[in-house]
DNA sequence: TAACTTCGAT
């Protein structure tokens, strides 16, 4: 191929090969400034916009970047359309991958109407080349496209799969909330004898975590050590991260032990945020403290375990004390995060005034999750005006016009209110998850469990247990009230632990959303009379119920 | 020079 002007070929135009030289130079400490000046110097040159080469390296680096500038990228592979290298389509797709809004990116690339790069990648043949579809198996899966991120899977032969394909998969799923949907294609994987690395077991683990899979995670665990992948750092993490969401606190503990040097900021962080949840507070502070004399830089999500730390253990002061600390010492501008906390703190501590000025007062705007915090302390030391609480907030959006949260607001009523959209709990049995919601009979052993549940609802009348019932529910009739109550999906899956388990082992319940009071009531009564340890994980906290008591002493 | 990880306030 000539150049028209200089008849020299496109690759050796002594502009292009400056330039790409420098780009190459300059990969060290990628600057966007650098890249675009030599792109427009090279222009200047006369290299041709559409040129290869100068797309090829110029996407390279924009790719280096810490925070690569995806329109700037889609222009410069705009100009190569509709020949463009397999490298440079890749390049393109992994900054749309990595970018923290991958689904805006998505749209930007038509990916989602009119599929145009892939559409084009399809038509030059490039999309058969394995890289190019792990790329897009890996944007459809971080954009939550999941039928696109397994039709192209399904399209890669079996043969030229690799373990870029199988992770890129996983991932996809592990980081968009479906954990079922990672089991089964690892269970795949195994099935054709794919080696796992670590990034494949990160993706496993967090999906048993989510679940709340303990003996699935702990077989897991044994496999690790079998292929030696337990000395994996992120693997070890994970790991913590699976026992302490299991509330199994002393095993997240005794991986900590064993990482020994393999220890990172994140294994600190994922214990003390582990320990927090679970209702060790003054551990989690200890366990910052070594971290401290270790001289370990703490990162954000550490100082968020560490006030949520002092929240739930009621250390008003000592939680001030780390937000300046977490400022001066480290250097850390406080996100919204760190602020929800502290109005956390002070409404926990029974100071609502306060917590509603320093709302008001601080550097960020407040979003629905403050809002709800400070409503639930208001729910906590006003019990009574509980729904007249929800009407308050509400106004209280509707007349700075955030409508969005009204709506929000408006649906966690239905939420709490049970009515519709009903929660689910699973329960682990051995080596399975069940899955139980609100009033379910589509259990094969239904009736058995209806009946356990009957036994348990009498046992529980004896002892004296009547359900208050929130004032959400006050439009229900009573007998419907009865019937909600009883059948929440917690106590379907503890009535069925009942039954199936063995009278030794703890019952372990997930609950996507908050054990309701009454039931949380039950349940320590429950404990009792069966004399059985129960471990509910709701969707922000622990609760371990034993003997008619529970960890949780801050909030009923 | 072609990919992807773990921890987060209600």
């Amino acid at each position: 191929m000539l150049d028209a002007a200089g008849g020299r070929t496109p690759s050796t135009h002594p502009a292009l090969r400056h330039c790409v030289e420098l780009l190459r130079l300059h990969l060290a400490s990628p600057s966007l400034a650098a890249a675009k000046q030599l792109h427009a110097r090279a222009l200047r040159a006369g290299v041709p916009p559409s040129h290869p080469l100068l797309a090829k390296h110029l996407l390279f680096h924009l790719a280096s970047l810490r925070a690569p500038p995806l329109r700037y990228a889609v222009a410069v592979l705009t100009r190569i359309l509709p020949d463009p290298d397999p490298f440079s389509l890749n390049t393109v797709l992994r900054i749309a991958a990595s970018s923290p809004r991958p689904r805006a990116c998505a749209r930007l690339l038509s990916l989602r109407d009119g599929e145009r790069i892939h559409a084009e990648a399809a038509k030059n043949g490039f999309a058969t080349l394995v890289f190019v579809k792990n790329s897009l198996v890996h944007l459809y899966g971080a954009c939550g496209l999941f039928e696109s991120a397994h039709r192209v899977f399904d399209e890669i032969p079996v043969r030229e799969r690799n373990l870029v394909s199988w992770n890129s998969m996983l991932n996809g799923f592990a980081a968009n909330g479906r954990p079922n949907e990672v089991l089964t294609v690892f269970r795949a994987m195994m099935d054709v004898d794919f080696a796992p690395d670590g990034f494949t077991m990160v993706s496993v683990l967090t999906a048993c975590a989510e679940i709340g899979a303990l003996a699935l995670g702990r077989r897991v665990h044994m496999y690790l050590a079998k292929v030696g992948l337990v000395g994996n750092s992120h693997v070890g993490n994970a790991l913590i991260d699976l026992y302490a969401k299991c509330g199994s606190v002393d095993d997240a503990r005794k991986v900590f032990e064993e990482m020994g040097t393999g220890r990172t900021v994140v294994s600190w962080t994922s214990l003390i945020v582990g320990l927090a949840v679970n209702g060790f507070g003054k551990e989690a502070l200890e366990l910052f403290g070594v971290m401290e004399r270790e001289k370990l830089v703490p990162t954000e999500i550490t100082m968020v375990g560490v006030l949520y730390a002092c929240s739930h253990c009621g250390l008003v002061d000592d939680g001030f004390m780390y937000f300046d600390r977490m400022k001066e010492e480290y250097g850390i501008t406080p996100r919204i995060e760190h602020l929800g906390c502290m109005v956390d703190l002070l409404g926990r501590a029974g100071k609502v005034e306060k917590a509603y000025d320093y709302i008001v007062t601080m550097p960020l705007e407040p979003n629905t999750v403050v809002w709800r915090t400070l409503l639930g302390a208001c729910a906590m030391h006003k019990t009574r005006r509980h729904s007249g609480d929800y009407v308050l907030l509400s106004n209280l959006y509707a007349a700075v016009g955030r409508w969005a949260d009204v709506h929000v607001l408006r649906k966690t009523m239905v939420k709490d209110g049970v009515r519709k959209n009903p929660g689910h709990s699973l329960v682990e049995l051995r080596n399975s998850v069940y899955e139980f919601v609100m009033g379910d009979r589509s259990h094969p052993e239904s009736e058995q469990i209806y009946r356990m549940l009957a036994q348990i609802a009498e046992r529980l009348r004896r002892e004296g247990y009547i359900p208050r019932t929130s004032n959400v529910l006050a439009d229900i009739e009573e007998e419907e009230k009865e019937t909600a109550l009883n059948y929440h999906s917690e106590r379907l899956a503890i009535a069925f632990a009942l039954l199936k388990s063995l009278p030794s082992t703890p019952i372990r319940i997930v609950k996507n959303l908050r054990v309701c009071g009454d039931c949380h009531t039950a349940i320590k009564l429950i404990s009792k009379i069966y004399d059985r340890e129960i471990i509910v994980r709701d969707c922000n906290r622990f609760h371990h119920f034993k003997g008619g008591s529970c960890s949780c002493k801050d909030y009923w």
